[in-house]
DNA sequence: GTTGAAAGCGTAACTGGTAACGTAATTAGT
DNA sequence: ACTAATTACGTTACCAGTTACGCTTTCAAC
């Protein structure tokens, strides 16, 4: 495997670095054959004040794309050597304007033909290339602003981790995982009521048996049960997702939102036409799960058997 | 003019390091969210001890390609979080091995899903550049191998300068250059004799009028005669190359070369067999010119009338 | 067996660049 | 008219990486 080649992407910058420094140093010997006291460095600063006049700091830096404080450098070192004037902008006393001493400027029609020899070997040089290097640079650095690499790499952080889950269906081995998993989070912030302990305890008679259905989130590799959730089936075809839980410790594998999305799936091939959910308004992220999978907000049933619900939706799947 | 495109180029390394050090810093952002003990700046290092097995130090830097005092640093980093030893080579003891320690081989497990999600990342990222960036740098780097960037600008000097060189036939208006730069170089290592003033004085009937010719080297921008040569004429179709003179500041624009070559065409156009020409051992730049024409060392010619000749050469135009 | 060159490594100093911070000047919002 | 935010700049500290140099060990040639 490659990665090391992929990976190295990121080594990629001090590489080309690398290259150019020696390719600046070649340059700086080439102004020194030319008996001319300057250096590569000062090239960028020095052509853009020759082209475009006396210019503030800040303005130079944006255009060059660089930070001000190397323009800064720059300056000083070309000031020391007597190639640029500065001084204030009268009407800006903030703005320090640069601009190529007389020194400087007579300086220009030496440094000339020696640009136009290190253009020429640059043009030699890249033209095996073939590559628009700085298009290329330009075209990812907006690439990256589109969607900064950050996200990008949490993107695919959730791709994986969503790959290393698998939804499957009950199985009496994790009956003891269904009641562990919805125990632990109804206790953190509620009580077991009564109501709980029978369901949990007996899903195949509670559930499966009245034509419910039970999940589970399996972690592929290590075979852990992670995450549950059942549809309940009542009377009058009355059906309610309930049981949905996820150990705190999967957070981040969007495990909720794949439970959810099974059971809305098998509730469509049913051809169920509503599907309700009882819940509490402390339940935050719940809800925004819950609204996400496209659950609306409906009156509170006053016959529900939990004291901890506060909040009732329902999923039309017309 | 877009030379600060082109230009540019030498400041394009920096700008992809930036670049990339961004990228890094996300790294070591998504490295934190994992909970790992990591940073962005360990990974070849790291991914080669994992995949290589221990290795010393200046092989990693080789097969990295970063310089040793680099891998030092990051292995120096490495050990302080515990996640490498190193122990001397016995059979080497200069050579210092490093291995991943047990920390750091247990780590790998938790980074590689990191890694995987930087990998995707990255090719996102360059998926819209569609550019493979090591292909290009790598040609680049190998281009620059096989012409130095250095070389390719001299040469591109070199051919600048004979652009800026016309030769041109005898103008009256020149005579008095003519003189100067002959005498200019004989005074600096002999002395003006009898018979160079007769023939630098009266050009046109002492070599034109005899079916001779002469030349000039012209800077085409500022006009300065910048050097000279002679064809003469004499008894019995005897033809010889003399005074060709450049002026020591025009050095370097391959003047004697364009001169010589101009004299020689005529000479062949002119269905000359040879042409001879005397000189000085002492003038060993002049030597190597006329070398690099063609001619061969013949036996002296005891009737010159030079004293300062002591090498005869002569160009067989067969 | 010397002895001089070369290899491996560590340390230090330098380099081109950045971000962060403080200050002075300007502009905008009330 | 006054305060708050912003802009321009200089300074400082830092960073990843380098070259330069010195020390120890090894190797190769007499």
């Amino acid at each position: 495997m490659d990665l090391i080649r992929d990976l190295g992407l990121l080594a990629l910058g001090s590489r080309l670095k690398r290259l150019t420094a020696s390719l600046m140093a070649d340059g700086a010997l080439l102004y020194q054959e030319a008996g001319l006291d300057f250096t590569p460095k000062w090239f960028t600063t020095f052509y853009y004040l020759a082209h475009h006049g006396p210019a503030p700091v800040t303005q130079i830096a944006n255009h060059l794309g660089v930070s001000h404080p190397m323009v800064n450098k720059v300056a000083a070192e070309m000031d020391a050597h007597g190639l640029v004037v500065s001084q204030k902008d009268p009407s800006d006393k903030r703005r320090r304007v640069l601009a190529l001493s007389d020194k400087g400027r007579a300086m220009i029609k030496d440094l000339e033909p020696v640009w136009q020899d290190i253009q020429a070997a640059l043009q030699g040089l890249v033209a095996d290339a073939k590559v628009d290097w700085i298009e290329v640079l330009e075209k990812t650095e907006a690439s990256q602003k589109e969607q900064s690499f950050l996200e990008r790499c949490r993107a695919a952080r959730k791709a994986r981790r969503i790959r290393e889950i698998e939804i499957i269906a009950y199985d009496p081995t994790y009956r003891e995982a269904f009641y562990d998993i919805n125990r632990e989070w109804v206790e953190t912030l509620f009580e077991m009521e009564e109501e709980d302990r029978k369901v949990l305890q007996n899903p195949e008679s509670e559930i499966i048996a009245k034509g419910g259905e039970v999940w589970f989130a399996r972690h592929r590799e290590s075979g852990e049960i992670l995450g549950t959730v059942a549809l309940h089936k009542g009377d009058h075809d009355h059906y309610e997702m309930i049981k949905m839980g996820v150990r705190p410790e999967a957070r981040g594998y969007s495990i909720g939102e794949q439970l959810g999305v099974a059971l809305i799936e098998e509730a469509k091939r049913r051809g169920i036409d509503t599907v309700y959910l009882e819940t509490n308004s402390k339940l935050t992220p719940a809800l925004n799960l819950y609204r996400k999978l496209g659950f609306k907000s409906v009156p509170l049933d006053p016959n529900t058997p939990f004291a901890r619900c506060n909040v009732r939706m329902a999923l039309a799947l017309a």
